[in-house]
DNA sequence: GGGCTAAATGTTATATTATAACGTTCCGTC
DNA sequence: GACGGAACGTTATAATATAACATTTAGCCC
């Protein structure tokens, strides 16, 4: 929800979502199967978002719908989320919540936090209606400076 | 700032579109030069955000990166918005105004409407501070159905 | 106007991101 | 173990974007 110490240790972190993405797959009688798990722990290990190609390239021998349909599976799943202005994924933190991907973006260290935020959502529903506009999905990105990145500026 | 009925006469939008550029380049001592003024009518001329390759298309004899120029140049000078989710583009409704960019994006017909809401950007504002966070841009893209859609559903 | 400079544009090549199409393998079920 | 559907492999290609360098243009000073 916030951003972690840069220098934590992110295996725990790694290993809980997996167990999460694996329970959160059998409750919905998904099959995590060894690519999609494979993709969804490179996705984890990386603190930033990650591409598609970086994860290709660490997959080893892949092409690319290997990955793009790992990615798919783990998107319609809720266990990641696609990072549109940086067409690269983040491991979601609350799998099995329904939200709308609402990001926070460091444009120094590239770390990314996820919000939860439902005052963020209400406005846009809000000012959508004033539109007379159903809203069904939202994309909420902010790019800006973590609290350790502010520090480091001069 | 809503949606305009479909069918309206949207000659006199571009044109009003076009004068407010030149003013707005007038004011920064900018060069609205012929392609530039070019891919800003192409881009308001459609409704919906359209991408780069179809405004190549539309140019005639162009290679990409005279497109990507010009594109560039207008974001530059706020003169048009990206759209991250589409990778398209759209006129700017209030240039010279700063602001982020807020849409609306209708899923049926693709039009766009630019919202420019102050309790969204607060919205999040409010809570990256609870991070920590600094927010310096933010991108905020709504996917829906927009009035005429609605109707036109089952 | 002539010459200078920086900005703008042209041109070619290539990087990056993503999907189409089709064949094969794997896995649960009967 | 045969069937059927999901998952995966493989090849090719589409769609988006930029690097690098040559050439032209526009503004400016004299």
């Amino acid at each position: 929800m916030s951003f972690p110490n840069p220098h934590h240790d992110h295996g725990p972190c790694v290993a809980h979502a997996l167990e999460a993405a694996e329970e959160e797959c059998r409750r919905r009688g998904a099959r995590l199967t060894d690519i999609r798990r494979r993709v969804l722990e490179l996705v984890w290990r990386s603190h930033a978002p990650i591409g598609a190609y970086a994860l290709l390239e660490a997959l080893g021998k892949a092409a690319p719908p290997t990955v793009y349909r790992a990615l798919d599976f783990l998107l319609a799943h809720g266990l990641i989320h696609r990072i549109e202005k940086l067409n690269a994924f983040v491991g979601c933190a609350h799998p099995g919540h329904a939200h709308p991907g609402q990001f926070l973006l460091c444009r120094q260290c590239g770390a990314a936090a996820e919000l939860n935020d439902d005052s963020i959502e209400q406005a846009v529903r809000v000012a959508a209606e004033h539109s007379g506009f159903l809203v069904t999905s939202l994309v909420v990105e902010a790019e800006g400076l973590c609290p350790a990145c502010q520090g480091q500026q001069a």
